[in-house]
DNA sequence: TAGCGTAACTTAACAGTGTTAACCAAATGT
DNA sequence: ACATTTGGTTAACACTGTTAAGTTACGCTA
C-alpha cells in the first residue's frame, strides 16, 4: 500500500504542504496528515521533533525559493537602479504568483516564531543582503542618499510585506482595485528611496 | 463569591483581554477564562456566540481606541503636512505604547478574519478616511502629487503596519536598533509622499 | 400564597487536538 | 542462531471548542 518509493519523510512534507497551502495552518493536524498518507500520526514524530519543527521545515523551503527567485530576478538586469527595482519586483511577483508559498513564511505567529532556530534566519537574510549591497552601490553612485543601507533594506522589506499582508488578509477596502493598489504602493516605496531632482 | 457588581459579560472580557494581551491568542481558552473568573466555560456562550465573536469584540475595542488616538493626535496640530505627520506618528505611537492592544488587531488569522463582520470594518475605516482627507488637502495645496488619495492612504497604512509587524514578530536583524529602524522607516514613508524640490 | 416562566448558570458529553510511553515485527549484522 | 536496530504501531494523557440537557433561583401574575 506504500504510495511509492519516496521516503516517508518526503510524503509527510508533501501532505503537509498540500494542507498548509490549501486549508491553512489551523487545519494542519498530525492525525490528518497521517490519515492522508496512510500512516499513524505518531510516525511523524520519527522524522520531526514536533509540529513546530515540521512547519518550520516547510517555511524554510519557501524562504529558500523566495531567495532564489529574487537572486534570479536581480541577475537578469544590470545597472544599480534597475537591479534595485528588479529585487522589489521579484519579491512582489513571488508573493503574487505563489500565494501559498509566500504565505506560509508569515503564517506562523510570533510565539511559534520565537522557537524558530535563529540560524535558519540566515538563509532568509540572503535577500536582504543582496538588496543592501545594491543600495550601498546606489549611494556610492549618488542616486540614493542614505545613512544606513542595512536599515533601508529591512525597511523596504517590511513595507513590501505590509502591502502584501494587507491584500492577502482581506483588510483592503472593497472599492480599491487590488493590483492598482500594489502598483502604486511599489511606486511610492521606490520613489521614496531615489533622489528626485525636479528641474523646472 | 461574585467578584463584584460588574456584569459577567464584562468580567469575561476583562479576563480575555488579560490572557490575550499577556499570553497571546493561542493561550486563550474558554475553560481557562471560566476558571479565571470562577464560572463554567459554557457560561461564556450565554454572552458570546463563540470564541470568534469574543475575540472580535476585543479587536473592536482596540480598533476603536486606535481610531480615537489618531483623531486626537491629528486634532492637536494644524497645517496639512503637520497633520499628515501627526496621523502617522499617532498610529506608530499607539502601536509602541500599547503593544497588546495594537497586536490584537492583527492577531487573528485571515481564516477567522473572513468571518469578521464587514460592517465592523467601518469603524476601523475612520482612521483611513481621516488620512485620506488630509492627503486630498495636501494635493490641493500642491505639497503632494497623487492621483488616488484613498489608495495612498491605504498604502501608507499598510506600510506602517509592515514596519510594526516586522518589529513585533521578531523578524528584525539583531544588529538593527529597533527605534532607529522605526524612525528611519517613518521618514522614508513620509518623504515618499511629499514633493521634494532640491534647489541647488 | 401558589404556580408558572424565564434567566443564569451547571454538568456531561462529543469530537477533535499535540504528544509521550510502551510495545511489536521485520530486517540486518555477527 | 541470536542480538540489535529500524520503522512502525496502539493506548493513553491532558488538553481544546461546542452543544444538549439539566438545575436552581428569582420575579410576575392569578
Amino acid at each position: 500500500m506504500s504510495k511509492n518509493q519516496s521516503t516517508l519523510r518526503d510524503r509527510i512534507l508533501e501532505a503537509s504542504r498540500k494542507v498548509l497551502f490549501s486549508k491553512g495552518y489551523d487545519a494542519l493536524s498530525m492525525r490528518k496528515i497521517g490519515k492522508e498518507i496512510g500512516v499513524s500520526a505518531t510516525s511523524i514524530y520519527l522524522y520531526f521533533k514536533n509540529k513546530d519543527h515540521l512547519v518550520h521545515t516547510i517555511i524554510e523551503e519557501s524562504v529558500e525559493e523566495l531567495s532564489a527567485a529574487i537572486e534570479k530576478g536581480a541577475a537578469r538586469v544590470s545597472g544599480t537602479i534597475a537591479r534595485f527595482e528588479a529585487i522589489i519586483r521579484s519579491y512582489v511577483d513571488f508573493a503574487l504568483d505563489q500565494p501559498e508559498k509566500y504565505q506560509v513564511i508569515y503564517m506562523v505567529r510570533p510565539e511559534a516564531m520565537g522557537r524558530y532556530p535563529k540560524d535558519k534566519f540566515r538563509k532568509a537574510r540572503r535577500g536582504y543582503t543582496l538588496l543592501e549591497s545594491v543600495i550601498r552601490q546606489g549611494v556610492d553612485e549618488g542616486v540614493m542618499e542614505l545613512e544606513h543601507p542595512m536599515i533601508a533594506a529591512y525597511s523596504i522589506w517590511a513595507q513590501l510585506h505590509g502591502i502584501i499582508d494587507v491584500v492577502y488578509n482581506q483588510r483592503l477596502d472593497s472599492r480599491i482595485d487590488r493590483s492598482q493598489f500594489i502598483e502604486e504602493s511599489i511606486d511610492h516605496i521606490v520613489q521614496g528611496f531615489l533622489i528626485r531632482i525636479t528641474t523646472n
